[in-house]
DNA sequence: AGTTGACGAATGAATGTTCATTCACTAATT
DNA sequence: AATTAGTGAATGAACATTCATTCGTCAACT
């Protein structure tokens, strides 16, 4: 009797999660109402529920687009054996191309993670995966001879994982900032850690000393 | 206002202030409710309003408290000669001594700072007063021949700031996070970055080759 | 070909709750 | 007595969610 149909009428998903996307980052998750968005998306507040079964789904519908986006990236990234252009092209399009807009919606994201454990799961999941990412595209340029052995993978993660982090909220939050400058020097900044310039793990007598 | 006059009865708004820091700490701005404040400090909803005019003055009055003590601990920093210890001590003050709980906060105030003019401008002032606070100790350095003239300090001010923006998002969201060996590691960047072992500004051909 | 009816999509008007804020009042202090 | 602190019970607006109803499309049957 009901044959599997292709569906009659576009799919409305992903214009209702640009129309919540526009929103949330116009006034926050908390300060955006189903009103809001079902405007924006040009629909009735209630038609929405066809579609996310509450708020909170709607906000992590939205999280895990970005999510997924975000794992196409680190996907190309492994290709080629080029280690700075990769990060250089992960750099451009993360942090320049993106409108300031992305970044206060991560914001936004941040501080919705630290109570909506699902929200801190799916971030955790991203962490991971980048983390995991930029290991291997390092360990691959190490086999080329490219990195030297006593520069330790892990910390160099972890530093770049930090320096993205702050990279978003002053481009969120500083009037002045400037994407290209600061993307190049600490592109720079990496790139001398990589090359061994200077070990992350305490030389402790230099520093100490000055 | 009226702080003109010593208050006839014990001052409530640290008392206040502290509540709504914990209510804040744990439900963000937008879910925790004044009568969440009011029972977490001990009274009843409407007279929170003898104290502060609004939900909104409450939350810019505790942004205000956290720049007053950052302000503070800057004060302090200049005074020695010594730079890295000065360093050593802000970071761990901030980083490993202040509890998760602050990180989480901090995050709450970033994408609050979005959107409230108010918040960005006590932020904005906190930033230019730590940037200020960062050159100023290092140019003391750089005249006792410590620094190196080719090290940027105005680049050097920006790392350090973005350093610490990432550091506290990763405390207060990642769960494996270690305080300790962050803030060693990054201590030990900098300091190279000071010592002129690698330059923020590009010396491009080392790295364009890796 | 035209008609019909089934069914998913969309509407619009509630509904019930949650919450910031108010205010008339009582208690304590000087 | 006068002033300030604190109370507790509204109040009314905002908002997530529901639901009965309408609309548009298509397939099956004349």
């Amino acid at each position: 009797m009901s044959l599997a149909r292709a569906p009659r009428y576009l799919d409305r998903r992903p214009q209702i999660l640009d129309a919540a996307e526009s929103c949330f980052t116009r006034s926050g998750f908390h300060r955006t109402t189903m009103q809001d968005v079902a405007g924006e998306a040009g629909m009735v507040p209630g038609n929405l529920y066809r579609y996310f079964s509450s708020k909170d789904a709607l906000i992590l519908a939205l999280i895990e687009r970005d999510r997924a986006e975000i794992a196409a990236d680190f996907a190309a990234l492994g290709g080629t054996g080029d280690l700075m252009g990769a990060f250089r092209t992960l750099g451009h399009r993360h942090f320049i191309e993106k409108p300031r807009e992305k970044a206060v919606l991560t914001l936004e994201i941040w501080s919705e993670a630290a109570r909506n454990p699902a929200i801190a799961e799916v971030m955790g999941g991203v962490q991971a995966e980048v983390r995991r990412g930029i290991i291997a595209v390092c360990e691959k340029a190490r086999l080329k001879g490219d990195i030297p052995d006593q520069v330790d993978l892990d910390a160099v993660a972890r530093l770049i994982l930090t320096l993205s982090d702050g990279l978003i909220r002053r481009k969120a939050l500083d009037p002045d900032f400037e994407s290209e400058t600061e993307v190049a020097t600490l592109l720079n900044l990496i790139g001398a850690v990589l090359c061994g310039s200077i070990s992350l793990t305490p030389c402790v007598a230099r520093i100490v000393s000055l």
